[in-house]
Parts: C-alpha cells; sequence; structure tokens
DNA sequence: TTTATTTTTGATTACTTAATCAAATTTTAA
DNA sequence: TTAAAATTTGATTAAGTAATCAAAAATAAA
C-alpha cells in the first residue's frame, strides 16, 4: 500500500529526516521550523512540502523511524544472546548504550514523543506504553521466560519490574555530567536488577 | 530584592500562573499562546505582559512554583516518619501520591521541563539534576542514613540507587490505564525497593 | 535529440505570535 | 472630595509560521 517512492524521492525524504533529527537537537520541538530544516539541509522550503504532505507527515515519518533504530538496536542485542539472564544484562546494556551511541537519536526522540500528539490532541507521553510499547513488551517477554523455566526468582512481578528497569536505565540518559560514571551506573544497576531477579 | 509587590498584583499573578497550568494541560506548551492563557483567565492579553516581563519570565514562575509545591509535598510526608525505613517508603509513597493527586501540575511540569531552556539553550532535561535537584538529594540522604546506621545494608550503592527508585516512581505516571493498577505497583515498587536495600 | 515527467526554487499567501502603548478604568492617598 | 498611582483594555505592530504555486531546472523516456 505504500506509494512506489522513486530512488531520488527516497534519498530526499532521508535527507530531510536527519536534518530534522539535527535541528531537534540544535533548537529543540518549539522551535522547529521547516525554515530552519530546509536550511540544515541545504534545500529550499518548498522541497520538504513536495516530499511531505505536511509538517506533521515529516514528524510522525521522524519518529517512526526514530522508534525503529532504537528497537532494532537494542533487540539485536538481546536476540544474540541464547541464555535468558545474559538476554536481561544485554537489555540493559544496550539500552545504556543506545543512549550513549546515539544520543542525537535520543534526543529527538525525547523531543518529539513529549510534543507531538495524536489526532485526538493526547500527547505521546501520556499513551498507555505499557501494552503497546514493543520495548517493554521485550523486557517483559524475558523475565517471564525467565520465571517460567526457573532462572529467575517467582518473587517479582514481571509487569512492575520492567517497568522499574525501563525506568531506571532511560533515567540514566538524563544524567550525564562530568562527576556522573555512567559505567558504573550500569554495573551497579544490574548488581541491583540481578538481586531482584534472581 | 525582590521587587515589593501589591496584594492585586500577586493575587492576578496567581491567576494567569493557573491558568497557564491549566492551558499546557489542555494544549501542551507548544501551542501555549499568550491569547489563550487571557481567555482562560478571562482577562486581556495586555495585563500578562503587565504582571510578567515576557513570556519567559511567565514560564519560570510557573516552573518554579511547580517544583517547590513537588518538593513541599514529598519533604512534608517524609519529615512526618521517624523511622529511616518508613521515610524511604514515604518518599516512594508520596511520589506516586503527588502525580495521582496534583495530576495537572506534573503535567504542567513535565511540560516545561521538556521544553523550557535556559539562557544558553539547554534544555532543562539536560540539565545535570543529580548535583542539585533538591528531591534527589532528599532520597539520597535518606539512603545514606540509613546506611550508616546500619538499618540498610551497606551493599548498593546509594546514588545509583537514588536513580533507580527515582525512575521507577516517575514512570509510573506515564502508566495509568484502566488495565494497569498504580495502587500494586506501588507495592510491589516498595518490595523490590526493600529487598535491595535492606 | 525531443518530449514528458519529476524535482527544485523562492516568492507569495494567509495566519499566528509576543510585545507595545495610548486611553480608560479602578484603587489608593491626601 | 480630588489628585495621583496602579491596573486593565484592546487595537496595533513587527516578526515568524506552514503551505501554495508558477516557473525553472534536472532527469527519464521515446
Amino acid at each position: 500500500m505504500t506509494k512506489e517512492k522513486t530512488f531520488i524521492s527516497e534519498a530526499r525524504r532521508e535527507q530531510i529526516l536527519q536534518a530534522t533529527i539535527a535541528v531537534l537537537n540544535d533548537t529543540g520541538y518549539v522551535k522547529l521550523s521547516l525554515a530552519k530544516i530546509a536550511k540544515q539541509a541545504k534545500i529550499s522550503t518548498g522541497l520538504i512540502s513536495y516530499h511531505f504532505a505536511d509538517k506533521e507527515e515529516l514528524i510522525y515519518h521522524t519518529l517512526g523511524y526514530l522508534i525503529r533504530t532504537q528497537l532494532q538496536f537494542i533487540d539485536e542485542r538481546v536476540k544474540s544472546e541464547t541464555d535468558i539472564y545474559q538476554q536481561l544484562i544485554a537489555y540493559i546494556k544496550a539500552t545504556i548504550a543506545y543512549q550513549q551511541e546515539h544520543y542525537q537519536n535520543n534526543v529527538a526522540l525525547i523531543e518529539i514523543i513529549f510534543n507531538a500528539r495524536t489526532a485526538d490532541n493526547i500527547p505521546y507521553y501520556k499513551l498507555n506504553e505499557g501494552e503497546e510499547d514493543p520495548l517493554y513488551l521485550l523486557l517483559e517477554s524475558i523475565l517471564i521466560e525467565g520465571q517460567e523455566k526457573k532462572i529467575f526468582s517467582s518473587e517479582f512481578h514481571p509487569k512492575a519490574t520492567a517497568i522499574l528497569i525501563n525506568g531506571a536505565a532511560s533515567e540514566s540518559m538524563l544524567l550525564h555530567s562530568e562527576s556522573f560514571d555512567l559505567g558504573n551506573y550500569e554495573q551497579e544497576l544490574i548488581k541491583m536488577v540481578t538481586k531482584m531477579v534472581k
């Protein structure tokens, strides 16, 4: 169903998408304008409108790209492990690593999620993530599988634990100063999570 | 140093502040305008400019109010406990309770923190919170005191644990659907934290 | 090559925005 | 009461916005 796009059109859309991510990092969502994106990409403003129906479509297209990229990054690292405990560790490490290695993507994602709204005017951050977000589902499935295979304790509640781990891992992105040692935080987080699930 | 304000002026500023919180909840930061705030408060736009130097001052004034109110709410509940473990529990419960009881304040706080920027164009959410945020400091001091008094285990890292608890407690605000039982999550979170610190 | 199609430009449009300000109104002080 | 000060209005201004579109340029097809 996706409209057939030419090679040039796809390349241009990709360029505009990357320019959007750059401008979101520079100026934030509030001051994001087609003029700024055009300037960043060194193209005319009209060209953005030629390739995207409107600003909203551009933002949703960017949002989709950012979510897919992050999921792929983490999923890949989790799936490369066979042991279920190692998968849990991989999930935590990958979540933190993505925030470091793709910092600009992460910032752009935050800018969009905390500003873009659905057609019904509901902001994304209010959206009931737990049910749909594939990242949550991935983490939860690891925890459940670990319990079923008796590798993890049956004491903890998978959903609550998934929320806690995700919250703790995401929180780290908001904390990168000289005085904060992220590597050490990762170690401590793994220790704490291990204590909880084992 | 704070300029002496008349009674009327203070009342009007308070009214405009509350209207700002209401509009932030209705439309979000991106579509926040002086015209909308004026309409909400049933006053003219010029009156906002009379009481606040510019939009920025209004937003920072609102931000300060929201931070102070939340801190006061949680600090009060923590200080009402004498036992250090009970203080930790009170911190978690108060954090979750504030999100429920002052939902609109919480939404407004999120809208501002994820959009407002310092004079140097640094967004608040990128600001190295851990060092300054009094809420973090309160939680960390509880954890440290508990360790010093040998009530808590000496195994865990206070700073990392503070980040984890805060992240887990804040995360809950993003998750309120019919299918999600917040009361149960609070119970589970307390269980997990207890396991970690005891 | 010649023609048709796609892509790109940049000026233009209609609209929204924050901030200003003269004039009107209300409150306070003498 | 009367004058001065504080408060409030709403029209106006200047700057910025997303989107449109005719014309130009580049690319593909015949």
